[in-house]
DNA sequence: CCGCAGCAGGAAAAGCTTTGCGTAACGATG
DNA sequence: CATCGTTACGCAAAGCTTTTCCTGCTGCGG
């Protein structure tokens, strides 16, 4: 109180004196309004206001003010209370940057993702910042974009900041180099996979996806299934193709078409091969495909040949994108790699490392399947009790047409 | 304990502690390996490296060794390269923490989204990180996902960061809220539009998109030109809608269909529109859609009807959303925003606002056109000339097909 | 009435870097 | 030989918060 007009002064003097008076930019100093007391800016030199302001406002040490904010330490109800008050007037907001010095924790995670914010990123992304923002930490985002040289700048980055953690994305699910050795901080891959020993990688399990697309067009009652999908050089190709040819084999059956056929992650290819599938074997009944690309380009494949869908052949795709998925004709039932829910563990295990509790190895995550109309059983009367017992019935009940 | 991986007797420790016996993590305390001097690691308290440490290795006082390494003030060559030896050999990284404590500036700025990174956000936020990331400054990503708290919560985050200025970006054009008021950090606003005049807004400018893509159609000798697109309850629809009418307008011509339709943003909404604008007004020879995904189901309406696309009905798209106008059949013609673009100059805007030059208002950033095969014209003798004059041949000539 | 215990709050240091100023040494010039 | 100037480096403070240790006061019990 009794500093009030000396600091009223300073207060002019700051406004005035940060050359801020040229635009329209007419901001008020203070959110809350000078005018509550003429003093809402803190006296220190650069205008923030510091715990320092708030003590000799509240009257006490800024050891006292400090443990007054933090609930630390014996301080009498009233004086916390008067500190807080002040605390508020003066609109303080504790510099993180001290504490962070001072307590050796920056409450910060950097994320590098190699893939600037692709598809397969993005929910990666989305994920980690669930389970990390709301708390307090915050994220440092860096796009590397596949480049090993930004990517060391920006790790060099990032450890000067003092970030507790980093979480590395991308699209390739191939493994890669290490982003470093021996990092100061605990290193987490998500939707990537590092090819050193010691670090742990969160990658979907395609393998288990196939299975999971081709096990619920068996469940529908198609014994003719092929599969059309990416290149060849993709792990996620291969590991999907085999979780397919897997659950077949478990059935007794064989691929349609001879095997998977493999291409481009585009519709382009999806017409494509799906036409010289038809042609060649012309008694499928279902096509599981790489990716939801593929898959439209499949289903508008299979309707050129006068085909139907789902009702002469099913569609399953993969992925999940909701744009690609959703505006097939018919929508397209699909495998989503839960990307998302992936981030998310991610951002889990990286606190976890953190706190000293540390993983290896790689981790593949379920994928789960998106029920929609492009696989929907043919005649009710023709599924097989045995091969539906696995879940609850995909459709209602719907009579035959 | 927490810290405890810098030391490599502690990180044995941790390694056992931790359950990790499992697997070969013998990571290297230092990249470059501890052998050079047994000394790799600083020997303050919390295991980082300080310039304290590489000034005792390199028998100088810290501010010498500051000095040295950061090229400012009188150091011989010779302590210099001492102290840069040291420094390498510590692997000295300077916290940024205290450097930014101490200046005042923490070369960080905050990047709020309040559209969970969506298809609109992510290009300006890519072009924001183009433009800040290979600099010095790092970016703290926040998704406040369109909710007042969470955009609170992290705001109030930023500024204890003491992050150097804010970039607020999000899906609607419409007018938001600023997100706070006499800060004390410039904001700008990126794909989104703030209502405090005192801010800077950078959105798109629709209306020119709009008279770009007519523009455009008429170039190529259409004249019976209608629109469909998304709501009418979008500024974006409503402005883009006013350029194609205004571009019209010029040419002595009105909007076939007898005005803008609107609908949603959706593929179907496409198809129906195209539909019954086809029936009301059958000799529609080109449809200049409000978003790509209108377009495409366009596209497909066109083909139903028996119609060629661009033969009988050329189409424009707006958004360039790639994987939609190249999946077209055929290729989308479309209007690019330039969103990437955009970021950056939000970016850039925001540097010049941290250095004292403020700009204030709303400002619209032109879009571009993107062609493709979806407008190419029908047959390269109907060209009017005068039309033409405005841009170079937009394809090579084409013997009618 | 005196002494001790307990509580509230103050003082100071630590955490790391930068920078201004002071000083020491050395060479050069009068 | 003495003094001045210049170069090279050290010292110390600042920047802000947290925490530990310590002091002073109050109240209660002996």
């Amino acid at each position: 109180m009794k500093h009030c007009w000396h600091r009223f002064s300073q207060v002019f003097f700051a406004v005035i004196g940060s050359g801020r008076e040229t635009t329209a930019n007419t901001v008020e100093p203070q959110g809350r309004g000078v005018a509550a007391d003429g003093n809402a800016r803190g006296s220190s030199g650069r205008g923030q206001v510091t715990i320092t302001d708030v003590a000799r406002l509240a009257g006490v040490s800024p050891g006292t003010a400090s443990k007054a904010l933090n609930g630390r330490g014996g301080i009498s109800p009233d004086t916390t209370q008067r500190v807080r008050q002040a605390a508020d007037r003066l609109g303080y907001q504790p510099n993180a940057l001290a504490r962070g010095l001072l307590t050796g924790r920056s409450c910060t995670v950097g994320l590098i993702t190699t893939d600037s914010f692709g598809r397969f990123s993005i929910p990666v992304m989305q994920g980690a910042e669930d389970a990390l923002g709301p708390g307090s930490m915050s994220v440092f985002l860096c796009d590397s974009r596949d480049d090993r040289i930004r990517e060391q700048h920006y790790l060099r980055t990032l450890l000067e900041r003092r970030v507790d953690g980093i979480i590395v994305t991308g699209r390739r699910q191939d493994p890669r180099e290490p982003v470093g050795s021996g990092l100061p901080v605990p290193v987490v891959y998500a939707m990537t996979q590092s090819t050193g020993p010691a670090d742990l990688s969160l990658v979907p399990d395609d393998m288990q996806g196939g299975g999971l697309a081709v096990g619920h067009l068996l469940s529908t009652g198609r014994t003719r299934i092929g599969h059309v999908t990416g290149p060849l050089r993709f792990a996620a190709s291969r590991l999907r193709a085999h979780g397919a040819e897997a659950a077949l084999a478990e059935t007794g059956l064989a691929m349609a078409g001879g095997g998977p056929l493999y291409g481009e992650w585009t519709e382009e290819w999806g017409r494509q091969a799906t036409d010289a599938l038809l042609r060649s074997a012309p008694d499928v009944d279902a096509i599981f495909c790489g990716n939801d690309q593929i898959a439209r380009g499949a289903a508008d494949a299979v309707r050129d040949t006068g085909r139907s869908v789902p009702d002469d052949v099913a569609l399953v795709g993969f992925d999940n994108w909701e744009v690609i998925a959703t505006a097939c004709r018919p929508p397209l039932t699909t495998v989503d790699m839960n990307l998302r829910e992936l981030g998310r563990t991610a951002a889990e295990r990286l606190l976890a490392a953190i706190n000293g509790q540390f993983a290896a190895g790689v981790q593949r995550l379920p994928c789960s399947l998106v029920l929609r109309e492009s696989s929907r059983p043919r005649q009710p009367s023709a599924l097989r009790p045995g091969l539906l017992a696995d879940g609850p019935p995909p459709w209602p009940a719907r009579p035959a047409d």
